[in-house]
DNA sequence: CTCCTGTTTGACTTTATTTGACTATCTGTA
DNA sequence: TACAGATAGTCAAATAAAGTCAAACAGGAG
């Protein structure tokens, strides 16, 4: 797949993230846009879509000198409860088969379930079975 | 017998992805076009009919910059549905897993989520799911 | 030939990314 | 305290895809 600058950086940060102790980062925004030789904004930007609380992340910064953007990744269930729409449903699945989590038949499996069993649903009805599941799915997996 | 535009993307689509190791495939639809000769809609009509989910193809895509359209095969070719009893998920799961047809992981996490799912659904919307379920499962699996 | 169905095309829409000019907020020092 | 310098944020324009929809077209069945 041809990633985008926005989404190697994406990938960048994540694997920083999964690799410190405490599954929280401290990154200097320009310093991060100099090695991936973009504008500033466009760290800024990377944060904002791929970072957010519905994804299970939480950030924080700081202006002036000194200043940082922290990032830092909580339970990704813990909000999963909530309002989950079929879009996030899966892409929840397809980050779980990136992170080895699920393997493919797993997850395509239970795309296709998901996907035809909700099919004769309503928008409502089909809402709630998508957030089951992945409150579901979250349990099997231990994510809690 | 000559074959149009859209019978020859659509042999094109399935080449790729039969050669494909996980049975999935990412292409960017302007590329295919420009393959084709053809404008890029082209491609969109052969992928809305003839990549649904009901012959066995799951698309997910995304527009923008590096934009692309994924499809994924999930089974060979799946078309009518036996009716399968809903109480009888369960047995049925745990045949599928006996003949290796489903592992074990699979399986488990298969009922965990059904389980779960249905628990906050009367009686009768539980034997509902189960049969969808049963019906997806079986669709997925090719059984009919 | 006429109708019907499926195909082909293209104008228009929606969404995602990239860039840069401008703004806001810190820290440290005179 | 005021100012300078160092950061990060905001916003809108430019660009790069993919999606939608309806009109035009093609080729069989009757």
């Amino acid at each position: 797949m041809k990633r985008s600058l926005a989404d190697r950086i994406e990938q960048y940060i994540k694997v920083l993230i999964e690799r410190s102790e405490a599954k929280q980062i401290e990154i200097q925004r320009a310093e991060l846009a100099e090695t991936f030789s973009c504008v500033p904004s466009q760290v800024t930007y990377v944060i904002a879509t791929r970072f957010q609380e519905k994804y299970g992340y939480l950030t924080e910064s700081r202006r002036g000198g000194k200043g940082f953007v922290r990032i830092t990744r909580f339970s990704i269930s813990s909000d999963i409860c909530t309002i989950l729409d079929g879009d996030r449903l899966f892409d929840l699945i397809n980050e779980l088969m990136e992170k080895k989590m699920l393997d493919s038949k797993e997850g395509n499996m239970l795309k296709h379930i998901v996907l035809s069993v909700g099919n004769d649903l309503t928008d409502n009805e089909r809402k709630h079975l998508y957030n089951s599941v992945a409150r579901a799915l979250s349990e099997y997996l231990n994510l809690n």
